[in-house]
DNA sequence: TCCGGCAGTTCCACTTAGTGGAATTTAGGG
DNA sequence: CCCTAAATTCCACTAAGTGGAACTGCCGGA
């Protein structure tokens, strides 16, 4: 009763030099082999052969004095592609755009890289009207947020319970009220199609799923900043968003 | 006499994974494992094992009715964490922004990824001055721009004629008259501290070496739309840009 | 409904290519 | 100039990955 390696699960180097990639979370500049050892849990020979490999192939750059090594341009290449790639991102990109200027609010949609939400786009509005920001790649915590909560109630049961599992693992504390407040935001989106979340001062986000079959679930969602976080704004902004999540799935679905 | 696997070149694995990443490029929706197989001249059983990996691991995504798979959104997020990291780009990214608005043009900042140049940021100018877009991530090719020709410039002689000789294997086509065109652009450079080029109508670009010693070589350009290239343009361009580029090395020996 | 044709996956004998611990080299820092 | 820490290389070992062939499932015609 052999077990053959091949065609079970995953390459093994791959998903290897994959994690190292990885470890290069944003704010980080570089980072040694033996630093990326210690965050991977690989031996120091693997690390130093992968990062060899890594540097070949253009994804990564050896930092100065050969001390360290940061993600190489070809990430953000990568990145414009999948966004030019996307179709939801193309045929919703310029209905948020348009959005945002109308309503005068922030309009973002995003989508799950593990337990983090990662904006595919986010528009910012800004009342001097003189520069519109655009934002995309930027990654958030999926419980904490209208927008991770929505795409939660989004997902399917299994899915759902696999990530709620992780939250427990990641976070030891904050745990029992932090995942009734979650389970209470799924049924609030269950409910009334969107749910609203506080979790900055003076900032009101209201979050609603996007699922359009076939495509990796997304979240919408519309923000405000410098307000009074008040039930009857959450319920202008909700209203807001429920028309605007319709309309882009009219759209994707021609 | 063995010769050993590990430790001499790269992790063959890895390297096909990122290949295949690569396949991807922009504007491209899915793939198949065949079309993937095709493209990079891998084995069929092969792509299909790298490619699940890759699902695992959140750098694709199973298209619909699974004829295809697609880059999934934690590439953005790599992105994100590559230019967030960036201390070239954190420090120049803020003086970009405020010369595009001082002088009135668009500015950007690149690097190359194989022979391609890629935006760490492109600052877009336009006169309708209620949106500025800045862009991320997009290619351009090296040879037929000011850009990629500041770049080589910039660089030293071995890599430059690595690149020049691929340049030659890619494009079979307008070899003779296009190499003179780029050495002409590259002693421009030594001359003049930039050089310019204008491939596409009613569009000036110069752009100039950005070489900090330690960090790769990057370019800086500055270019207008709707203009009819001169030579006097030429040079007024040419003379910001100068002096632009000069402020961003000191900023960055600081 | 049945039959090609095709894309994707799985099987499996083969062996290379990757692994990790130990030894070695390189680079600072006091 | 030595001493510590990091990175790299060495190498015996074999699990892990490879590719061709067989298999499965699907769609489009007729």
């Amino acid at each position: 009763m052999k077990i053959y390696a091949g065609g079970v699960d995953g390459n093994r180097s791959l998903e290897r030099g994959i994690e190292i990639l990885r470890a290069f979370r944003p704010g980080i500049d570089t980072l040694g082999n033996s630093e990326i050892a210690e965050r991977t849990g690989l031996a120091r020979s693997t690390v130093s052969r992968l990062t060899r490999t890594l540097v070949n192939t253009g994804m990564l750059d050896e930092a100065p004095d050969t001390k360290g090594y940061r993600l190489a341009a070809s990430v953000i290449g990568l990145g414009h592609a999948m966004r030019s790639g996307s179709p939801v991102l193309n045929t919703i990109g310029p209905l948020m755009r348009a959005e945002s200027f109308k309503r005068k609010l922030n309009v973002g949609l995003a989508t799950a890289d593990r337990t983090m939400m990662v904006y595919l786009e986010s528009v910012r509005y800004s009342p001097r009207a003189t520069l519109r920001n655009i934002v995309a790649g930027q990654q958030i915590p999926m419980e904490l947020t209208s927008l991770g909560r929505a795409y939660l109630a989004g997902l399917g049961k299994p899915e759902r319970t696999a990530l709620i599992t992780q939250f427990k693992r990641r976070t030891a504390a904050a745990t029992r009220a932090l995942l009734d407040e979650v389970s209470a935001s799924i049924a609030t989106v269950e409910r009334q199609g969107y749910c609203s979340v506080s979790w900055q001062r003076g900032v009101l986000a209201v979050a609603a799923p996007l699922v359009v079959d076939g495509l990796p679930v997304y979240a919408l969602n519309m923000s405000l900043q410098d307000v009074e976080p008040s039930d009857a704004l959450a319920a202008e902004l909700g209203a807001y968003l429920l028309a605007f999540a319709s309309k882009c799935k009219a759209a994707l679905s021609m």
